[in-house]
DNA sequence: GGGTATTTGTCAGGGCTCTCAACAAATTAG
DNA sequence: CTAATTTGTTGAGAGCCCTGACAAATACCC
């Protein structure tokens, strides 16, 4: 119950107030002007089924409290009075992401239109440094990026941060374990020199997969994401919702039994997918293993590198790893049927010579319904999405319940 | 956006009303009586969070459309004006239920508490037959158990036919394909004597599914539900509800690649589950080929009946069928992260014999998290399943949205 | 250029539904 | 039998949306 839709089950639960239809009334006015402007209330009354009067309210409310502004008449051509146009405002409420990499950190600040206004990253070796030395820095970073968005005339509204690690899914602002950090167990308030701007962790993986569906041109409602970090994991987003699983394991990619009676895997399982497809997998049967496991970043580039250079062996391993891959989304799809398959992470950088034996097995496996090869792309926003996500949550949050914002 | 949920994107689409904040009030206070009845008007408004006065109202208007009773005072033995407890009504609405199977037709009521009252099951041979002529005495069998409930007080208020095929996600009240009854696309409502009493098809997997969702003691609200019939197919349902995939296929355990290069399969793939655990194959692998593929329900009775007996070749052929089974839900529960596992259908008759390698396969695969061996299980119903899910169906409709019920 | 038609945004009145506060009813405790 | 306690109902009030009316602002037409 803390974070990206944990709140999903509210609606069953408890009574209905006329605050609450008030405020999904405000999200459904905010979502509107979002989605289609320039709109005149008048517009938004007939697109979403309010009469004007209400819209009026609503827009004034929402101009109120600075999510909504109302710019110049529109010169529309049309018979009648003009309708003022409306725009979700660039100026007022925004969201700050922040992410800690292996081998950087990042923050950026979007505007409740979504648009990125303020982007920082700076390379920083954080594997296996104490945890308060990396918060502190990554709290200066957030105050020189808020700091700059101030200049525009944001105003942070939510912090979150992007950690590759486990979130449990219980509120507290904890991350369990981030092994390539060599975090166990950090409460990010307890290292966080402010405490009024303390950001709320989040999966990275999971928050590049909401920054993809969120920023998609059309939405795709159901799709999975993969990306491999640290293991190979997938988020799942279904019907527009990050879904956790009972017990927030949901995605585990990486433990399919892809080939039951291969090597053993580190699980305890044999033939997981992670014997494949996992970084250090390819990295030996490209014959690249001897590669420092703390440089992450590096080793994809190394890998993208020699591929690119039609490095015989890098070629093979990533071959097999497409096709072991492509053998476990060819599971995920049979049992999620989702809209959109999504190599993120570092697979994105390799999917040039991934994707064609991923398609390959899904054609040959995917039989029952139709799979369009396009279905699997790579992600568009790359190494972008985590950060951009972590900023996303806060707007989209917005978005959801504009009450969240401030009275004007 | 039919049945069984098919409308669950409403929530961020439109406009909330005051009609609306009714609709889930009394949704939330019937639900309260479902759940911990008996309860006084006080004792709902304080376990929801509403004034006794709105529940007082809310109750009204429950029993003026029959969905409550008030029952006599009871002797709390506390200090006070004791309340007046209220009660599911067991005389007013009621869902029926009908099924289609290969070798029988089923017809029940349930009454709004989801008790059944009429149950009604009689053999028939209908694969092979005209849908009309099947879809005739289907309606005749309603009819029957429409009088008998009448009898008991009961109020036919929806009605929903469970068939071993594909629904599509469209309304129409159509039945793609149902390759067993040898049905393809089968438009109900062109061979239904009664116009006013048309029941909407749904497959009999999915309401098997939501029976065992429904009826639980501790309802588990993520889980997956295997059935095998024609092919071998899951049920997912997900926080409560029927997950149906983005076009509608999701659940197709039964393609799910078990061996990569495995036999191959009708699907055009290799090494599919169904070559393991399909009933064909099982058979096969039992001795039994021999078997009439009409006469589906004695296949299972007749291994039943041999893996008793002690039967060797039937006990290893289901040994490896369990194996299987395992490794494809291995895969569903590192996606999926479910709160449970239900062996359905065929599965749950042969559930003794199936369970250990099933269970085995899981705890030797599923590692990364706890996976405690009860959360699979056999189906508590059985057969009973999808008939009495197309009965709570309309029930659960219901008491979602007590409003479709007519105002007294 | 002026009148008319058309569309927009706002306002007042009304209905629905919840909350709050008060009260009669029904019971237990003493 | 009285006091205390809890229940269910009632009336007043607030919040929100809808209806209908109206001023404002534009295009069209003569």
């Amino acid at each position: 119950m803390t974070l990206v839709d944990r709140t999903s089950r509210g609606a069953t639960g408890g009574p209905a107030s006329q605050q609450d239809m008030r405020r999904q009334n405000l999200a459904v006015v905010l979502g509107a002007v979002r989605a289609h402007s320039p709109l005149s209330r008048a517009d938004v009354a007939g697109r979403v089924g309010l009469t004007r009067a209400a819209v009026s309210s609503l827009v004034d409310e929402l101009i109120g409290r600075g999510a909504l502004t109302e710019a110049a008449a529109t010169a529309s051509g049309r018979v009648g009075r003009p309708g003022r146009a409306l725009a979700v405002s660039d100026r007022g409420p925004a969201g700050l992401g922040l992410e800690i990499g292996v081998t950087h950190l990042g923050a950026c600040v979007v505007d409740l239109r979504g648009e990125p206004r303020v982007w920082r990253r700076v390379e920083r070796a954080n594997a296996g440094r104490p945890a308060g030395q990396v918060l502190a820095e990554a709290a200066a970073l957030a105050a020189e990026a808020q700091a700059e968005a101030a200049t525009l005339g944001l105003r942070v509204e939510g912090r979150v941060l992007a950690v590759p690690g486990v979130v449990p899914n219980q509120p507290g602002g904890l991350v369990g374990r981030a092994p390539n950090l060599g975090w166990r167990t950090v409460r990010i308030a307890d290292h966080w020199p402010d405490p009024d701007t303390v950001p709320e962790p989040e999966n990275e993986a999971n928050l590049g997969a909401l920054a993809e569906y969120w920023s998609a041109e059309q939405a795709v409602e159901t799709f999975v994401h993969v990306s491999a970090e640290t293991g190979i994991g997938a988020a799942l987003v279904i019907d527009g919702r990050l879904f956790r699983g009972a017990r927030g394991f949901a995605g585990e990619l990486g433990h399919i039994p892809v080939h039951p009676d291969g090597p053993d895997c580190a699980c305890g399982a044999r033939g997981c997918l992670e014997q494949y497809a996992g970084e250090a997998a390819v990295l030996r049967e490209a014959g690249l293993a001897q590669h420092d496991p703390a440089r992450v970043g590096d080793a994809v580039a190394l890998l993208a590198e020699r591929a690119g250079a039609g490095h015989a062996p890098t070629l093979r391993a990533l071959e097999r790893a497409g096709r072991a891959l492509g053998l476990a989304l060819t599971s995920a799809v049979e049992l999620i049927d989702p809209d959109g398959l999504v190599l993120g992470g570092a697979y994105a950088e390799l999917a040039d010579w991934l994707l064609p034996s991923v398609r390959a097995e899904l054609a040959a496996r995917v039989t029952v319904r139709s799979w369009p090869p396009e279905a699997l792309c790579p992600s568009a926003l790359g190494r972008r999405g985590p950060l951009l996500g972590a900023a996303l949550t806060t707007v989209r949050r917005i978005m959801a319940d504009p009450t969240l914002l401030p009275a004007g």
